[in-house]
DNA sequence: CTGCCGATTGACTGGTCAATCAATGGAGGT
DNA sequence: ACCTCCATTGATTGACCAGTCAATCGGCAG
């Protein structure tokens, strides 16, 4: 019998948890308004998950791997680092418009949370830096950008500032319109890329 | 009675409550820990402060206040925006230098977690951002950066990249030595200045 | 029809802490 | 000596919640 709609439940709690952290918090979260908010009871969340913490370990690590991905492919697709670097920062914006609460939760619970939550996952997180780095050291070697700033201080600059808009985003500290989002990718990567050129 | 050193207690929970959360995070520190760390009874803790929040609190306020009379400060003394936003970094990062436990706290408890607890807070953080893109407004009419990004953009990106290189730090993502800080403040300031300068 | 097994349920337990509060101490005033 | 005031103490309480588990459900194979 071909249940045509497993329903799969283990999805359904974490496109719920998705939810509930990004409006609760996932400290505030209690593991019941995770069930509530997907239909199903309390046991079941533990029946998929082994703890309220692998909830959002899954998220993030379903979320980060593409976001990897993404900066590899940057780097193997485009041509000059600034076209590089002008798709891993779309990545990230079409990320947030595409999924705000999702974005909202990795960024605050895990990427911005290093003590609590983001500890275990300083590796991955830290692999994404190295990534962009890496476009930036290119770039040094083919003489687009200036030789003497230390790609890792240039990849987590660009990433910070990144991750700031977008927390302005979230917290609504600055208006979030199709427009700001466009302006503001492309005004980061001309004024960094500009930044990073010989002088 | 002149009690020589007034042993003020208030002080000496404040000091402690810095360590123990730099050391365990916010969450995960207890009152009690609070109050082993100070050598003082656990009830004198609530004599002072009327919750752990309220802790956390005051060390946030105490802190970013001066940080917000620093960039008054800066933009006021120097000439040239290129040197305010180079005051305004170098304030930022000898504040770590000095007191890194302090600053782990501020960054990672208070604006980062701008969900749970910096809610609290966003409006005294936003006006840091401001304060910084008024810096940027006026040097675009003075002619020395570019006018087509907004300022708040501009302000954010470089407050972003400037907390996102003292996370590094902090969680030992890239290596922490006094040239290392000098250099990252250097190289930060330049780039984004020439990448805000007209083209 | 029957038995099996994984999915699903939700009441319950155990432990953790934040916050309270009644008691104690000791300095200064009269 | 005595009193007042406030700092200080730390045991206790009350709430909260993650995680457990025994019971039930329901599809399917034999």
């Amino acid at each position: 019998m071909a249940q045509a709609p497993p329903a799969d439940k283990r999805r359904l709690i974490l496109d719920a948890a998705i939810r509930v952290f990004a409006r609760q918090g996932f400290h505030a979260t209690r593991v019941s308004d995770i069930a509530d908010e997907a239909g199903v009871a309390y046991g079941l969340v533990y029946h998929y998950f082994s703890s309220k913490d692998e909830v959002l370990n899954e998220l993030f690590i379903e979320r980060w791997s593409l976001l990897l991905a993404a900066i590899e492919e940057a780097d193997k697709t485009a041509v000059s680092p600034r076209e590089k670097l002008g798709a891993v920062a779309t990545f990230i914006f079409e990320s947030y418009r595409h999924d705000p609460e999702l974005m909202k939760v990795i960024i605050v619970e895990v990427t911005r949370a290093a003590n609590s939550f983001g500890r275990t996952h300083l590796e991955e997180i830290r692999r994404a830096y190295e990534s962009i780095a890496k476009i930036v050291a290119d770039g040094q070697a083919s003489g687009d950008f200036r030789g003497d700033v230390a790609p890792m201080f240039a990849s987590m600059s660009f990433y910070g500032a990144i991750e700031q808009l977008l927390s302005g985003w979230i917290f609504g500290t600055i208006p979030a319109s199709d427009a700001d989002f466009d302006q503001a990718r492309d005004l980061l990567v001309t004024t960094i890329c500009d930044g990073l050129e010989p002088r």
